[in-house]
DNA sequence: TCTGGGGTCCTAGGACCC
DNA sequence: TCTGGGGTCCTAGGACCC
C-alpha cells in the first residue's frame, strides 16, 4: 500500500500511526460471549439510555451513535440483538492491557483515550512499515481478543485519515505518498476530519468546501479568520506539517466532573442536595487518586432539555479560600451554592458537580510552605524589635513556632478524607 | 414511560494594574 | 471637542472529541 514513491526526504519525515480499537466497548463484551460473533450487538449508556457502541450489523441495521434505546427497542427484539449495559471497569481493564502491549514495541506513544493511541513509527523503514503494523493488529487479537485498525501518516490528522480507511480495508492502512494522500482526501467527506464538527461542517459546506482535500486546498489565512487557529492547525495538519505534535509529559487534569443523569425526576431538594453530596464525596475521591487539590467548585442541575414547555439549567460556581482535597469543604460549599440556584416545584433531571483550579499537592505544599515560613520570618523580625524595645523574653519565639508547624500539619496530614453520611437524608 | 458522561482548547470581553 | 495604551488574569460560552 502506498509510499514507495513519497517525495518527501525520508529523514525528514515523520510516521505517525493512529490506533483504534474497533467497535471497543462491543468487542470488549464479545471476548466473553463468542457466540455474538456475527450478531448485532449494542452497548447502552449510563440508566440503559442509549446506544454507546455498536457492532458492524448493528450499525448496518441503521442504530445510530447516541440513539435512545426505546427507539431501537423493538428492532433490537426483532433482529435478536445482543444489548449490553456498559462495563467501564471492564473495558478500562481491556484498554490498559492492551496500551501496555503497544507501548511495549514503539519507543514513543501517546494514549488519546480510552479505545485510541498515536504512536511513533519514524523509526520503521517504510517497506516494513506495513508488516509491522500488521504484526501489532495480530498480537492484540491474539493475547486480547480484540481487533484494532492502524492507520499510518505524517501527522495526527492524516493518520486519523488513514486509519478511517484502514476500517474499510484489511485493518492497516498506509497513507505517505503524496498523491495517494491527495486521492484519498478527494474521497473524504469533510465532515469526516478530526476536528471538524457539525457547526464548521455546515459552514464550509455554504462554502463549497465539501471534502477533506478542498479543505486542504483552503487559504490558511482564510480560515484561520473564519475557524481560528484550530481550523488553521488542521489544513497546515492536512497538508502534512505537525501541527499537534506528540503530547510529552503526562498532562495532569485540569478539571474533574461527575454528573449524572436521573432514572426518574428528582422534585425534592433533599433528594437533590443528596446526589450533589455524593457527586462531590466521589469527585473529591478521584482528586485525591491523582494527587491533587482544587480551589473551585461547580455545581448544576437540569430540567429535562426533551420535554416540553420550560427547560431550566443553571451553573455556580464556588471560590474556596483554600485548594483542598478534603471532602466536607466541598460538601459545605455545595449545599450553599445549591440553595442559591434551586427552584422548588421543578422536575429535575440531571445534576453534576465539577472541580476547577486543580493544581498539583506538590506544588500546592512548596508555595504553600514557602508562604508560611515568609510570614513566618516576618513575624520574627517584629517579634525582634518588640523583645528589644520591651526587654528581652517578652514574647516567644517558641509560639510562633508551634503555630506555623500547627498550621502546616493541619493543612497537609489530616487523616479526616472523607465524610460521614449520618446528616445526610437517604432516599427511597 | 424511556434520550450518557467526561474531557480539552479557544476566544471575546471585563476587571484591574501601571 | 479632546477622553492612553498596554499588559495580565479571569470567566463564560462555544465547539469539538471519544
Amino acid at each position: 500500500m502506498g509510499g514507495r514513491h513519497s517525495r518527501h526526504p525520508l529523514s525528514l519525515m515523520r510516521k505517525i500511526a493512529l490506533v483504534d480499537m474497533n467497535n471497543f466497548y462491543v468487542s470488549c463484551e464479545r471476548v466473553f460471549r463468542p457466540d455474538l460473533g456475527n450478531k448485532p450487538v449494542v452497548v447502552l449508556s449510563n440508566n440503559d439510555g442509549c446506544a454507546i457502541a455498536r457492532s458492524n450489523e448493528a450499525k448496518t441495521l441503521g442504530i445510530k451513535m447516541g440513539e435512545p434505546y426505546f427507539k431501537f427497542k423493538e428492532i433490537a427484539q426483532k433482529m435478536d440483538m445482543a444489548i449490553f449495559s456498559s462495563n467501564y471497569t471492564l473495558y478500562q481493564d481491556f484498554s490498559h492491557r492492551i496500551m501496555a502491549l503497544l507501548k511495549s514495541q514503539v519507543p514513543l506513544m501517546e494514549v488519546y483515550s480510552i479505545d485510541e493511541a498515536f504512536l511513533d513509527l519514524t523509526h520503521v523503514p517504510e517497506e516494513e512499515l506495513f508488516s509491522f503494523c500488521q504484526h501489532l493488529k495480530d498480537q492484540v487479537r491474539q493475547y486480547l481478543g480484540i481487533p484494532i485498525s492502524i492507520g499510518v501518516s505524517l501527522t495526527k490528522t492524516l493518520a486519523k485519515v488513514a486509519n478511517h480507511f484502514a476500517k474499510k480495508s484489511e485493518g492497516v492502512f498506509i497513507l505517505l505518498d503524496e498523491k495517494e494522500i491527495h486521492t484519498f482526501l478527494s474521497r473524504l467527506p469533510v465532515n469526516e476530519i478530526w476536528g471538524i464538527g457539525r457547526n464548521h461542517t455546515k459552514y464550509l459546506l455554504t462554502q463549497g468546501i465539501d471534502t477533506a482535500l478542498k479543505l486542504k486546498q483552503a487559504p490558511p489565512k482564510w480560515i484561520r479568520q473564519k475557524m481560528s487557529v484550530v481550523g488553521e492547525r488542521i489544513v497546515t495538519e492536512l497538508n502534512g506539517k505537525i501541527a499537534y505534535d506528540f503530547e510529552e509529559d503526562l498532562a495532569s487534569k485540569k478539571m474533574i466532573t461527575v454528573s449524572r443523569s436521573f432514572p426518574k425526576d428528582v422534585t425534592s431538594y433533599e433528594e437533590l442536595e443528596w446526589a450533589i453530596c455524593s457527586f462531590i464525596e466521589r469527585a473529591t475521591e478521584k482528586l485525591r487518586e491523582e494527587r491533587m487539590l482544587a480551589q473551585k467548585l461547580g455545581i448544576f442541575i437540569k430540567t429535562n432539555r426533551f420535554s416540553e414547555g420550560t427547560y431550566y439549567s443553571n451553573f455556580q460556581l464556588i471560590h474556596l479560600d483554600v485548594a483542598s482535597h478534603y471532602t466536607p469543604s466541598f460538601i459545605t460549599a455545595g449545599k450553599k451554592a445549591l440553595k442559591d440556584i434551586y427552584k422548588p416545584h421543578l422536575a429535575y433531571k440531571k445534576a453534576g458537580v465539577c472541580l476547577l483550579s486543580l493544581r498539583s499537592q506538590e506544588e500546592f505544599q512548596a508555595s504553600f510552605l514557602s508562604q508560611i515560613s515568609s510570614k513566618k520570618e516576618q513575624l520574627m523580625l517584629t517579634l525582634d524589635k518588640l523583645n528589644q524595645r520591651y526587654g528581652k523574653r517578652t514574647v516567644s519565639y517558641g509560639a510562633v513556632n508551634q503555630a506555623t508547624t500547627s498550621i502546616t500539619h493541619r493543612q497537609f496530614l489530616s487523616p479526616h478524607y472523607t465524610t460521614s453520611w449520618n446528616e445526610l437524608p437517604k432516599v427511597k
